[in-house]
DNA sequence: CGATGGCTTGATATCTGACT
DNA sequence: AGTCAGATATCAAGCCATCG
């Protein structure tokens, strides 16, 4: 017997219409389990917050967890702890059913919880009316099974139970049934990837052993959730198998920094270079890199006062935290004024290490070097220096405003390749394109949003700019994916509805760029 | 060697549905 | 009402190749 999955772990949002059965308040509530007359006057040896002395009930709520909807709202361990210790009533606001595990979602272990008392109530059976085999047993198990198979021929459930108390309605049972070897799979799939995590868990500690890790606090990155993530595992898995028949290959250094010294693989090296860009961002008295913050920066020094600083002058300008001053239009490496501004900078901060400014960033004071902090710096003034030429360029504001919508339009490539990418997983008939198709492609050669309409408040919409190399047919065949993504995004199938931003509103045009047409496509 | 353009990518902001 | 999850858009930062 098999539902579908929708018509008892459902997840979409409208519950009105995947709800396999009505739950209105005008309904009769229900009542008991299928056989609970043979439960009465016994005394049940586990606590559920039901009377023992009483049959057993499903209240409403436990009801309707295992019928509705999926919450994604997981349960956190603290909570998870606090029902163990307090054994809370299920139904209790923001505390989790009995048995509930860190990371579950509340309509998960509501249905645990249900479908662990049905187990539990049909062990308890067993036990007190001795072996399932004996003839009193025997007849219980049989209109199980007789419910079982006329569930087959009984999927459509509207109402759980009949009108007479006591009474199962067989399809109800059914669904019941068939939650609990939902659960159980669902159990067996969990305990796989706890398995897995925990080999994970234990190759990562071997590595941490051979590598000199500092002792405090690890920063966690998030996790890359999207597609570009797994299409590089690909592309990765296929190269090292080429290289080195699937070993994890050596990382390139990337700059000469590595030759010497490995300092930038330790996970303190991103920390350090956030708590440099933070601290130069205060001594400059400016809270972001954005125009309207960079033009408060005090102009480049003139020839005089260039001339003062080199001469050690009186009323030469002194760099000291209170006063910070650089000349972003010179060379950071060879300008002197740069180079004492550095020297200024650098004192300051190994200050503020050894004072523990820093530590509530995560920073181990001992991975600190003066030179690691020079290296950090430079690369962040590269940046900035580059950030503040574009703005003071002789550039027209309209040339400026230009670039900046170039940088919007690339940015939005690697999402559209994503969601194509996407969009091809989600058909088994387009996977093979997937592998053929786009797995040549990268975000370049995507084609460019053009933002269309700059009415407040109306929906943006953007014009479609498709490099002039694509043919007709692959242009065809990138809006029919483009398609397929947003029916996916607006029909969900088993999950609850696409929450978030909807993807953008293209719209075709005859607008071309130029460009070059991936190697592997002619 | 430094400047520059083009590009990618991690982090963050923002929005909305679902849930407690 | 408050919170969380999951989605996209944008920002911030860095890498790489090229040029003078």
């Amino acid at each position: 017997m098999q539902l579908p999955p929708s018509a008892f772990l459902g997840t979409s949002t409208n519950q009105n219409q995947h709800y396999p059965y009505s739950q209105t308040p005008t309904q009769p509530p229900p009542s008991a389990l299928p056989g609970t007359n043979m439960y009465q006057n016994q005394s049940f040896p586990y606590s559920m917050g039901v009377d023992q002395n009483q049959p057993f009930f499903y209240s409403p709520s436990q009801m309707q967890a295992p019928c509705g909807t999926f919450s994604s709202t997981t349960i956190r361990q603290g909570q998870a702890d606090l029902y163990s210790s307090t054994n809370h009533s299920a139904t209790q606001s923001q505390t989790p059913p009995h048995g509930s595990l860190p990371g579950m979602s509340y309509a998960q272990s509501h249905l645990l919880a249900t479908s662990m008392s049905s187990v539990e109530h049909a062990q308890h059976a067993r036990t007190q009316s001795g072996r399932g085999d004996e003839p009193a047993h025997q007849s219980s198990f049989a209109t199980i099974r007789a419910i079982e198979q006329q569930a087959d021929t009984n999927m459509e459930v509207d109402v759980p139970f009949s009108g007479k108390q006591n009474q199962p309605n067989s399809g109800y049972m059914a669904m019941v049934l068939d939650g609990l070897n939902h659960v159980s799979n669902q159990f067996e799939k969990t305990m796989n990837v706890m398995d897995t995590v925990a080999k994970g868990m234990a190759r990562l500690e071997e590595d941490m052993k051979s590598r000199p890790v500092s002792p405090t606090k690890v920063v966690i990155k998030k996790p890359l959730s999207r597609t570009r993530r797994n299409r590089r595992k690909v592309v990765e898995s296929d190269e090292e198998e080429n290289d080195d028949g699937g070993e994890m290959a050596e990382t390139r250094p990337r700059d000469k920094h590595l030759e010497d010294d490995n300092y930038t693989e330790n996970p303190a090296w991103p920390i350090l270079g956030r708590c440099v860009r933070d601290n130069f961002k205060r001594l400059l008295k400016i809270k972001s890199l954005k125009c309207e913050q960079l033009a408060k920066l005090p102009p480049p020094l003139t020839d005089i006062e260039i001339a003062k600083f080199e001469n050690g002058d009186e009323g030469a300008i002194e760099n000291t935290p209170r006063s910070f001053r650089i000349d972003f239009s010179r060379s950071w490496r060879t300008f002197a004024f740069n180079q004492a501004v550095e020297q200024c900078f650098v004192k300051h901060f190994m200050q503020c290490v050894q004072n523990g400014i820093f530590i509530r960033s995560g920073l181990p004071q001992e991975f600190v070097t003066k030179e690691r902090v020079i290296h950090s710096l430079g690369r962040h003034v590269d940046y900035v220096r580059r950030e503040y030429r574009q703005i003071n360029a002789s550039k027209s504001k309209q040339k400026r405003i230009e670039m900046l919508q170039h940088k919007a339009q690339n940015a939005h490539k690697s999402t559209l390749l994503d969601s194509r990418f996407k969009a091809c997983g989600s058909r088994a008939s387009l996977q093979r394109h997937e592998n053929n198709l786009l797995v040549l492609l990268d975000a370049t050669a995507m084609s460019g949003d053009e933002t269309d309409n700059e009415v407040q408040g109306a929906p943006k919409t953007y014009l479609i700019s498709r490099p002039h190399w694509q043919s007709p047919e692959m242009k065809d065949f990138m809006r029919k994916l483009d398609h397929i993504y947003r029916e996916n995004w607006r029909n969900p199938h088993g999950r609850r509805a696409t929450a978030g931003n909807a993807p953008r509103i293209r719209i075709a045009s005859n607008r071309c760029k130029p460009g070059h047409a991936p190697r592997g496509l002619w």
